[in-house]
Order: C-alpha cells, then sequence, then structure tokens
RNA sequence: CGGGGCGUAGCGUAGUGGCUAGCGCGCCUGCUUUGGGAGCAGGAGACCGGGAGUUCGAAUCUCCCCGCCCCGACCA
C-alpha cells in the first residue's frame, strides 16, 4: 500500500516555467517525474509505477503474440554500427564516448544491429525460422531539439522487435502479427489511436506503418479521410489526380509579362491579356532545389508550395536536399529567376521532377526562360518530359483521399508505434543467412517494429488529462483507489486504514492519503491532480455510517454505507 | 545549426548601479484549525548559472562561456 505520509512525492501548486504541454506541466506538478538534463527525466515513485504498468502490458502483449524476450546492453562498441555504416551515417544524433583505452562505444539508439548478429550466432537453418524477438531497453540519441518533456527525450525506453522470415512471405505474416499485438496493446494502453502509411525514411525498407495518438501537441501531421478511414503520414500521401481529358491544346504561344516575378502577379497580368480566366493553379511553378549537388526543378502548381520534407521522403536515395541559392544560379546563368519554364531544362543540365496534378497532356502557363516572357499551352509530354512525378507539395486539408476522391482533413498526433518490413539490408550487411531447403544459403529478410514506452506515458496523459489534472485509465495507473482520509478524528483514520487494508485484500491498488496535517482542500487537490482513476472520501459523514465514491474521470459522486465498504467499492469499479 | 525568450531558495517570482536580495507556495517549531490548496507567531533555506571586466560600489552595465524553453531545420 502506498502511503501519502511516506510517498516521496511533493505536487507542485505552480506550473513549472519551463513546461508547456500538458503532459509535461502535469507529469511535473504531479510529482511524477523530474527533469535531469534537456531530454532526460527521471522517475519519481507514482510516475516509475505508471511507466512499469505501460511496460507490463506490452511485455504481455509481446509474450502473447509468441514473441521472445531478449536484451542488450545499451553501450555497444562501435564494430557492429561499422559494418552497416551506421557509425558515420548516424551522424551527430549518436552519443559517442570512448573506454580507457580509446575504443570507440556508442550508446544504442537503436538496436537492429545486436538482434541481427544475435540471431546469426545461433542460427543458420530455414528450420529455425520464422522467429520474432523483442527488448525493452533505454535508447539514446542526441537528438538536436528534445522537446516536450517526456515526448521526445534524448534518452527514453522503446520496446524494440525484430521479425526474421526466410522469405517476403513469412515477413508478410511476421509483420501482420506484430500489427495485430501491436493494435492489442495500445487498446489495453488505452490511447486512442490511428495506424497510418508512413515512409520507412531513415531505417530503409518498405512497407511501413505507424500508429499515431492523435493529439493537439502532437509533432507528426497526418492525413485522415473520415468517410473511407483512409489514413497517412503526410510523407506517404498519395496524390489523386485523374489522366488529362481536355482538348489538345494549341501549339506553345510565349507572351510578354514585364514585371511579374510573382505567381500572383503573372495570374493578374494574364487575366487582363486573354479572355479566359485563369487562378494561380493553372500555372506552373518551377522550384529549383539542389539534390545532392545535382540542380533539380520540382514542377508544382502555381497555387502550391513545395514540402521538402515529403519531397526528401520520395526522391529515393536522396541525402541532402536544399532550396537554390544565388550562387546556384550563378552556374546556370540559363535560368531567368520569375520566368522559369521546364521547356529546356534538359539542355542546360537541370534534373526535372514533377507533381502528380502535372499530368501527361496538361497544359499550363510558365515561363518562357527569358526576361520578361512568359508562355502559355506549354504542355507535358509535348513541349517538356520530366524524369518522375513525385509527391513533394505541402498537403492542405482539403486534398482528395487517394482511395475514395473524399476531401481529407489534417490532424496531428504524436507516434507512439513504427512498424517496417525492413527487408534485408541489415542481414546483408551483417552476413545473416541461412540454408533453404535445397541447402542453399538465403540472406534472411527481416522486420523492425518499435513501440515508445515512456512516449506512452506521455501521450496517455495528453489524451486523458483534463483541467484539474492527470486521469489515468485503471490499468496503467499507479493505484486503482485513492483513499482520502478527511478530517481529525481518530476514528476517521482508524476506519480508513482498516478500510485500505480490506481493500487490498479484495485486490485493489490503494493510495491511502493518511497524512495528519494536511487539510481536506489539499488533499482533494492532490488527488485530483494525481488521477488515480477512483477516489474514496472517508470524512465527515462517517458519523452517519457513510463513505463517499467519486470517480475521477467523470467527477460523479455517491455516498455508500460504510459497514458494506469494501463490497460496494469493488463492484462498483469491477462494474 | 538559424530565429526568439529565459536563468534570483525545492517550486513560482519581484528587484535596470546604492542599506542586511523581497514576496507567495513548500519546509521546520509552537499554538489554533480540519469537506475544497487553513490562521497566527517564530525559524531554516540563495556563491542572484559561471568567468572576466567596468565602477568607490554590480543580481542590475560590458564581453565570453554554460544551461534551459519555444519556433524552424532534423528526427522513431
Amino acid at each position: 500500500m502506498l502511503r501519502m505520509s511516506t510517498l516521496l512525492l511533493r505536487t507542485l501548486r505552480d506550473d513549472p516555467a519551463d513546461a508547456e504541454v500538458a503532459s509535461h506541466r502535469l507529469l511535473v506538478r504531479a510529482g511524477y517525474v523530474r527533469r535531469i538534463s534537456a531530454g532526460i527525466y527521471s522517475w519519481l515513485p507514482l510516475g516509475y509505477l505508471t511507466y512499469r504498468n505501460i511496460e507490463r502490458v506490452v511485455r504481455e502483449e509481446m509474450d502473447a503474440a509468441g514473441f521472445q524476450e531478449v536484451h542488450f546492453p545499451a553501450l555497444l562498441p562501435r564494430d557492429p554500427y561499422e559494418q552497416t555504416n551506421r557509425w558515420s551515417e548516424y551522424g551527430p544524433d549518436l552519443f559517442r564516448l570512448k573506454d580507457r583505452k580509446g575504443n570507440d562505444f556508442l550508446l544504442g539508439p537503436t538496436h537492429e544491429e545486436m538482434f541481427t548478429l544475435m540471431v546469426k550466432g545461433e542460427y543458420s537453418s530455414y528450420k529455425d525460422l520464422p522467429l520474432s524477438i523483442y527488448q525493452i531497453q533505454t535508447k539514446y540519441r542526441d537528438e538536436p531539439r528534445p522537446r516536450s518533456g517526456i515526448i521526445r527525450g534524448r534518452e527514453f525506453v522503446m520496446k524494440d522487435s525484430y521479425s526474421f522470415d526466410i522469405d517476403d512471405a513469412g515477413l508478410e505474416i511476421s509483420y501482420q502479427k506484430h500489427r495485430d499485438a501491436y493494435v492489442k496493446t495500445f487498446k489495453r494502453l488505452g490511447l486512442d489511436f490511428n495506424i497510418v502509411s508512413a515512409m520507412s525514411g531513415a531505417m530503409g525498407g518498405s512497407k511501413s506503418e505507424e500508429f499515431l495518438a492523435p493529439c493537439p501537441t502532437g509533432e507528426d501531421t497526418y492525413v485522415l479521410c473520415e468517410k473511407c478511414g483512409f489514413a497517412a503520414n503526410v510523407e506517404a500521401m498519395i496524390t489523386k489526380v485523374d489522366a488529362y481529358a481536355g482538348q489538345t491544346p494549341p501549339a506553345v504561344e510565349v507572351f510578354d509579362s514585364p514585371n511579374t516575378p510573382t505567381i500572383d502577379s503573372l495570374v493578374e497580368l494574364y487575366n487582363g491579356l486573354f479572355s479566359e480566366p485563369i487562378t494561380a493553379a493553372n500555372t506552373l511553378k518551377n522550384v529549383l532545389v539542389m539534390v545532392d549537388g545535382v540542380a533539380t526543378s520540382i514542377l508544382v502548381p502555381g497555387d502550391r508550395e513545395v514540402d521538402l520534407k515529403r519531397l526528401g521522403a520520395n526522391l529515393p536515395g536522396a541525402q541532402d536536399i536544399r532550396i537554390f541559392e544565388e550562387e546556384d544560379f550563378a552556374k546556370f546563368p540559363g535560368l531567368v529567376k520569375g520566368y522559369i519554364g521546364p521547356q529546356d531544362a534538359a539542355a542546360q543540365g537541370i534534373k526535372v521532377y514533377a507533381d502528380p496534378r502535372i499530368v501527361i497532356g496538361s497544359h499550363w502557363i510558365t515561363g518562357a526562360n527569358a526576361k520578361d516572357k512568359h508562355a502559355r499551352f506549354v504542355t507535358h509530354g509535348r513541349d517538356f518530359t520530366v524524369e518522375a512525378f513525385v509527391e513533394a507539395v505541402e498537403v492542405k486539408a482539403g486534398d482528395l483521399c487517394p482511395t475514395c476522391a473524399t476531401p481529407v482533413v489534417i490532424d496531428r498526433a504524436i507516434e507512439i508505434g513504427h512498424i517496417f518490413q525492413l527487408g534485408r539490408k541489415y542481414a546483408q550487411a551483417l552476413g545473416l543467412t541461412v540454408l533453404d531447403q535445397n541447402g542453399k544459403s538465403q540472406v534472411v529478410t527481416m522486420g523492425s517494429y518499435g513501440i515508445g514506452v515512456s512516449r506512452a506515458v506521455a501521450a496517455i496523459a495528453e489524451q486523458t488529462h483534463d483541467e484539474i489534472g492527470l486521469n489515468w485509465p485503471r490499468e496503467i495507473a499507479p493505484a486503482d483507489i485513492h483513499l482520502v482520509a478527511a478530517g481529525k478524528d481518530d476514528s476517521i483514520f482508524e476506519f480508513a486504514n482498516t478500510l485500505a487494508t480490506d481493500l487490498e485484500s479484495a485486490g485493489m491498488r490503494v493510495l491511502f492519503d493518511d497524512r495528519r496535517d494536511a487539510s481536506p482542500g489539499v488533499k482533494f487537490k492532490d488527488a485530483e491532480l494525481i488521477g488515480i482513476p477512483y477516489i474514496v472520501v472517508v470524512g465527515k459523514s462517517l458519523q452517519d455510517g457513510e463513505i463517499e465514491f467519486r470517480v475521477r474521470k467523470s467527477g460523479e459522486k455517491s455516498q455508500i454505507p460504510s459497514g458494506s465498504a469494501v463490497a460496494t467499492i469493488v463492484a462498483a469499479i469491477a462494474g
């Protein structure tokens, strides 16, 4: 039993100055966590109980799915990460250190290498597969910007699993098993979440989905179709387009367009010159970027902006993408700023990609590559060609769902889980092969699956808190019942003490506020802040043979007979 | 890394060159109080982020450094 009189807990009346988001503010105020350094936190007793409940749920669901738990060191030698090139690829985000002999070590940011090597060390036959193993581990990433308290730390706990299969069909099954286990886990944790298509990004690999907990303070943006349920990370959003159905446009016509360096000024001039009115969406914007040193033009409708993050995610292999600077323009004298068109990009040595809205056969008003000149009827496929289509424009609410063409909504969320079909990248790099039925060596295919365990504490706090405090789902709350002795009579404390013991005997986890020196007001405020789902008050009505039962979430209160309190409370909670 | 803000007791803060650095919460002692963050009295607790400088005198001005928060870049 937890007793407030001895619990290592000091609640704060004021919000800490360095906390903005609700989970951070309340977890600090309610005495669950304390900051040690940017993105590094200590767990106090209440916080650690909560954290461990989440860990327990995660572990139970992983075990139930038949995955085996292992545990790696957090402190790792350089060599395995050198073999997969991540010692350098990970860059400054990796916490690096040296031992006394000067050998390089790192604090593991993720453990693909170690898992792969473990399996390589033990297994060598297809008969041993499939295999899924996991660990719950502290991870270290020297984030450029830790933020939002527990949500994005430099030290955090992650449950990471890896699946090993002989072929793609097996990987698909392992992936699905993890997906199912994740759904069960997050449901038990009481989280509201969406599963969205994602880009596999830095991890490499192909298919990938994120588990996102919707929440206004989340740092991920995703697209949701409320009609058909389509959901995608903005980076993975697919543009809905139809084939060009109009007439074949006339030949390109160049017209004078002095002083129209912007889309708006061009639209205004055009509508003055020609009879058929246009909007910015009829113009073609040529956004120039440097992709790993290669001059690249991204063609987008004039009413759209390029989202560099999406561009990066959708240009396979691209490492460094930046917008054109003055010195880049200087190297391409053929580019007249404000009057650029794709018509002779190839001749100028510029690679061209287009937003999918620039369908083959469609015609556009764009620059004529000469000062004060634009051109119209510039037609894709006839007057210019592109390397490929690329998803690169900023996604907006109201864009059409790729599956049912309904306008989508855009929402923010916290990423609580991510599942990937990793493929053979790590197995290849580290030489993880097994013999197949024909005695032939096969590279194993892998999946990688993560749950942010410590982050889940914050995500649940974000989704469940209210104005007066935290408000945990029962399964992860630090206790089931917050028992308050409100009053000064010994009889109240004696009764409450007995009740606390009896409730524990009945299987309830009890936090007993047995403080003699705190006023009822203080105790009620603390109970609400701490957020245990049921609050039982033993106080002035005890003399009438009654105690009070409250539900934290609804605020609902009821008087119950003190004589049969245990049974009544247990029944109320079970019901 | 770019932009913005901040650093004074455990927490929240006042104090823009001049007495012993002030207040609220919390903490300790005593008395009173006990159904919504109690009252009175007394008390402990601060190298004012660090260093250098300017000055008769620096929390306060200057420079450098460190740390923290927010937005962006980046990232599971």
